[in-house]
DNA sequence: TGTTCAATAGAACAAACGTTCGAGGTATAC
DNA sequence: GTATACCTCGAACGTTTGTTCTATTGAACA
């Protein structure tokens, strides 16, 4: 907010409240009256000021017909705490299963949506979310039914939890990744059941986990 | 939406998109025009039976001032998915330690809010969350720094996880729950931990866990 | 001193606007 | 039939409103 004289800056705020209020736009006597402006014509003069770098955009000869496209800082803090992420599907956190409609991938068609805080997410903006089926991660806290948020990415560090591709296998898997060498470990975090070892060709890295929301009991 | 007339739907329908539009409220020009009826008092007449019946809101003489009161199912869906809940302190699910300013409850103001999808909680509007301190809880896949969500209550049934205050040690603590008798037992879900076995009067449930967030790895 | 330019002031106009009024239409009930 | 309630129509009225026009102020500059 600079470029803008103290009246100007009146005048938006004023709008803006004004909205806030009433839920329609002030006239220009409205702000005016609002403003402690002499003559409309002032107003009418800083609108077009306000109009041209792009803070409102104003309706010709429409009473009232008059759009806010700036925002209050807090008030766009506000709306910027909650992202809207896909649950593209289901993934398998014990024997790899095929997931269905996945090919390779999974349907960009997200079956539901779930809000979450974006204290869970970082600034990616990729970010999607599965429904776990299995136990083979619980001892990372990861249920049968909790849902997961995950980035995509190609690569991953030793030890994170991964969703995998499994080529040969044609299937789609969660488990901690570790790479060695010509052969790469896939361990569920479940002492019950045993490591996937396969080939480091045989394997697509698909996204890296980043947190876990479950849902509620009973 | 029911007591209304073809007519009247259709303004209203019409106010509802044509603000959604235009960021401004229509005229009963517009609302003519769009409706395509034969005259404004038409409208106006109908507006007037909106009004009486707390659909909108219509400021007199002013043009424009028009107030929707009611909002198309969709879009309500779409605004109550989410609630901000308070994150009131921190629990231990460890040895019990006494929360920061609790006085056998919380404190009402909290510190902190978290958006939580309609999706986790029930119906219920007095859930609230707290901050976890400790694994004791491990097994049941709550971890130190989770955020838990509670609902209060007085009474638990056998079994399900609460957070209690012990009376004497003056300290809340997050376990499972075995009434037995005379005593309680207050089961860690840990197995390298102790139950904390204690006379039934010395404790007082204060709510039952209902779901939990991760917040993201890194 | 004169010029320029952004900002202000007051008045006025024409269009847009909410509202009102009288008349008519169309059902249903008596 | 008459009565009543509900809705429609077209025109008109008076206000609100966006816009324009001209004049003025005051500071910056040469």
């Amino acid at each position: 907010m600079d470029n803008l004289s103290s009246k100007q800056e009146q005048i938006l705020q004023f709008i803006c409240n004004f909205i806030e209020e009433n839920n329609y736009p002030p006239s220009v006597r409205d702000i005016q009256r609002g403003c402690n402006i002499s003559s409309t014509s002032v107003v009418d003069y800083n609108m077009r000021a306000l109009e041209n770098r792009g803070y409102i955009n104003s309706n010709k000869s429409v009473a009232r017909g008059l759009e806010l496209l700036w925002q209050k800082e807090e008030k766009k803090g506000e709306d910027e705490q909650i992202r809207e992420i896909p649950i593209l599907g289901q993934i398998a956190a014990g024997i790899p299963i095929d997931v269905p409609g996945s090919d390779s991938s999974w349907t960009q068609q997200a079956e539901e949506m779930i809000p979450v805080s974006t204290h869970m997410l970082g600034k990616s903006d990729d970010i999607f979310a599965l429904r776990v089926k299995g136990t083979s991660m619980i001892e990372d806290l990861i249920d049968d039914g909790d849902i997961i948020l995950l980035k995509p990415a190609q690569t991953a560090e030793k030890g994170q939890k991964v969703a995998v591709w499994l080529k040969d296998e044609e299937a789609t898997t969660l488990k901690r990744y570790y790479p060695e060498g010509e052969y790469t470990r896939l361990q569920p975090a479940n002492k019950t059941m045993e490591p996937i070892v396969t080939k480091s060709d045989n394997i697509e890295i698909q996204a890296i986990f980043v947190g876990s929301i479950r849902p509620p009991e009973e």
